[in-house]
RNA sequence: GCGCCUGUAGCUCAACCGGACAGAGCAUCGGCCUUCUAAGCCGAGGGUUGCAGGUUCGAGUCCUGCCAGGCGCGCCA
């Protein structure tokens, strides 16, 4: 409807012929949009006021003009200027008819759209490090990105939903060796969690695991083990000195192959688990995409290689820097450090070059807040390999804090004390926690009252959403009760008798949902969606409070059914979008 | 010190490339269940959009400077 409209304002542009004005004012894109107050019609669009200074002319003047070259529509009741130049849209009733139809007749298609077609869209989130269970901040990201898949895709985009796992690096060889001490200590070994290891419970089962698996082909005493190593934190050491030192030690007594047997029992382990979680959550994947694969199919090779020919890398104190500084970045990045082992950056620039080779048009990023300082160099890193720097799109998704009541929920992830994202979904549901996640901007902290999202009550946004859903059902349900049946085309047809100012407000926000949906999906906002999602409620709730709908008028109640139906359709759809599930009875 | 994000009602937050009187929920107060689920509805109060300037016909939105909070500034990932 909004590009009904915007289409018969850009043909009444066309036709005052405003070619050889100044400023691009032919080119301008007529910006049409709801009108936040009733009385202002349905549409308004400001490009009266908008032309008046490039033209010269007054603003209402030129809306005179403007509005007597618009084309006739049988969608548009009244247009009327008001204000210092606005041109107001009233709908006609029977475009709010033809909505009711159309939202039946497209059903579960009702509020998709082509805008993106043709956009290869790549998704990146999550991509927590696969070092423990997900936790409640990595949930946020789940849940953005998975909405923000389905926005996308629902409004053409193609969309391919990517995983990045980090199973090489560091942090996973901190991993095995925690696992490998814990296993140590199942082995009845007497030997310390260094300060930095895993410490979590998840780190204790799966070397029992191990244990059970292998039996003592991992063992060694805790002599051999202690021997030579640097002192601890706890003893005046360096953790970061001391926790290097024992996965050395490790690869020597265990050998490459047994270490990285070892190492792949944890990362498989957590993947795993991770896995399980967030399709448990709703949360799928086209793809998981490895770190190591990177390496071993040359991907960082022929990426530094490419950087090199073009001249973008240079030597310095025994380390290999890129030029980033020349493409808008702080400083020069290390891509391959004075030991020889390249830096993550080195995989991150090539995997986004690989993305790009995939022929993606939009690398869709979704990064924590605390990683905003490495977009610049992702980006300086795409730009020296010659592909466009706003093919890369980074949305930041702020922390999250845990409220019990009043208090605030203390985590650490360093003592293993945080809760994770499954907990979390045992404690308040997936369909809570899917809402909640999204309800506020991603670049907005969030704080996560978990009584309040397991509350069975008013203060709860997500059952009152489907409450609105359950209510239709069960009218539909009180209706097969009664014997009666609803006519779809006598509905329809009768949609003038529903008079009700409470329905005409439903139809005319039943109307807006593919605008919202679009909006949603541009600006990457899915709570955009839930707060429309809530007011739809709120309109029908409000109807339903002052109406009957099973009349003894069978015209009327099936009229009246039709937009029950309407309402309870896009409910569904946008729920479906959140991942949100609809009950039928609560 | 530099960079990014944020600052809107008592609380948590919306507000569509700048648009008409800044909107919800919660909380507070007052009403509505013999009639399709009261997990609901109706009504009331509550604001100098952190502060000060600027641009504009028009600023919560853009620019500058302050103030406050969060995060980041590794040859870690």
């Amino acid at each position: 409807m909004k590009s009904h409209v915007t289409d018969l304002v850009r043909h009444a542009l066309d036709s005052l012929d405003l070619a050889g004005t100044p400023d691009g004012a032919t080119t301008l894109d007529p910006h049409v949009e709801r009108t936040r107050d009733p009385r202002h019609g349905d549409f308004t669009t400001n490009v009266a006021m908008r032309l008046a200074k490039p033209l010269g002319r007054r603003p209402r003047e030129l809306a005179e003009a403007l509005v007597a070259a618009l084309p006739a529509s049988a969608q548009i009741a009244s247009v009327e200027i008001a204000g210092p130049g606005f041109i107001n849209f009233t709908l006609s009733e029977s475009a709010g008819r033809r909505q009711i139809a159309e939202i039946l007749d497209r059903g579960q298609a009702y509020g998709c759209s082509d805008i993106g077609t043709g956009t290869r869209v790549l998704l990146e989130f999550v991509s927590a490090n696969p070092t423990g269970p997900l936790h409640v901040g990595h949930g946020r990201h789940a849940a953005y990105g998975a909405t923000l898949a389905n926005l996308l895709s629902a409004t053409g985009h193609q969309v391919h939903r990517e995983y990045y796992v980090n199973d090489a690096g560091r942090q996973m060889e901190i991993l095995a060796i925690s696992v490998w001490v814990r296993y140590l200590q199942a082995q009845g070994i007497d030997v310390a969690m260094p300060a930095n290891g895993y410490r979590g419970d998840y780190v204790r089962e799966i070397a029992a695991t191990v244990s059970a698996g292998y039996g003592e082909r991992f063992r060694v005493s805790a002599e051999v083990f202690r021997e030579g190593l640097p002192p601890d934190a706890p003893d005046g050491g360096d953790q970061e000195t001391y926790v290097d030192a024992v996965v050395r030690r490790a690869r020597e007594l265990l050998g490459e192959a047994g270490f990285r047997e070892l190492f792949d029992q944890g990362l498989n382990a957590v993947l795993d688990d991770i896995r399980d979680d967030l399709e448990a959550f709703g949360v799928g994947y086209d793809r998981w995409y490895s770190e190591r694969s990177l390496t071993t199919h040359g991907t960082i090779d022929t990426a530094l290689e490419k950087l090199t020919s073009r001249d973008r890398l240079y030597v310095e104190n025994g380390a290999t820097w890129f030029r980033a500084s020349d493409y808008g970045d702080e400083k020069d990045r290390v891509v391959i450090r004075e030991n020889g082992v390249r830096t993550y950056f080195a995989s991150d620039i090539a995997y986004h070059h690989e993305k790009r080779a995939r022929g993606f048009d939009l690398l869709l990023d979704v990064l924590g807040a605390d990683h905003h300082g490495y977009v610049a160099r992702v980006r300086a890193g795409l730009e020296a390999m010659g592909e466009d720097p706003e093919s890369l799109e980074v949305r930041l998704v702020q922390f999250v804090t845990l409220y019990r009541g009043g208090e605030k929920v203390q985590m650490s992830t360093r003592s293993g004390e945080f809760v994770t994202l499954r907990e979390l979904r045992q404690e308040v549901g997936n369909d809570a926690a899917r809402l909640f996640y999204v309800m506020r901007s991603n670049d907005q902290h969030l704080d996560f009252d978990l009584e309040l999202a397991k509350s069975s009550s008013s203060d709860n946004p997500v059952y009152y959403i489907q409450y609105a859903h359950a209510r239709v059902c069960s009218v539909m349900q009180q209706l097969a009760e009664r014997g009666q049946t609803w006519h779809r085309e006598q509905g329809l047809a009768a949609l003038e008798q529903v008079e009700e100012p409470q329905a005409k407000a439903l139809i005319r926000n039943l109307a807006r949902y593919p605008e919202v949906v679009e909006l949603a999906a541009l600006n990457r906002a899915p709570q955009t969606l839930v707060f429309y999602l809530r007011d739809l409620a709120h309109d029908f709730h409000t109807w339903y409070n002052a109406q009957p709908f099973l009349v003894d008028d069978a015209a009327l109640r099936d009229a009246r059914l039709a937009l029950c139906l309407a309402a309870r359709q896009v409910i569904v759809n946008g729920l479906t979008l959140l991942g949100v599930s609809a009950p039928e009875r609560m």
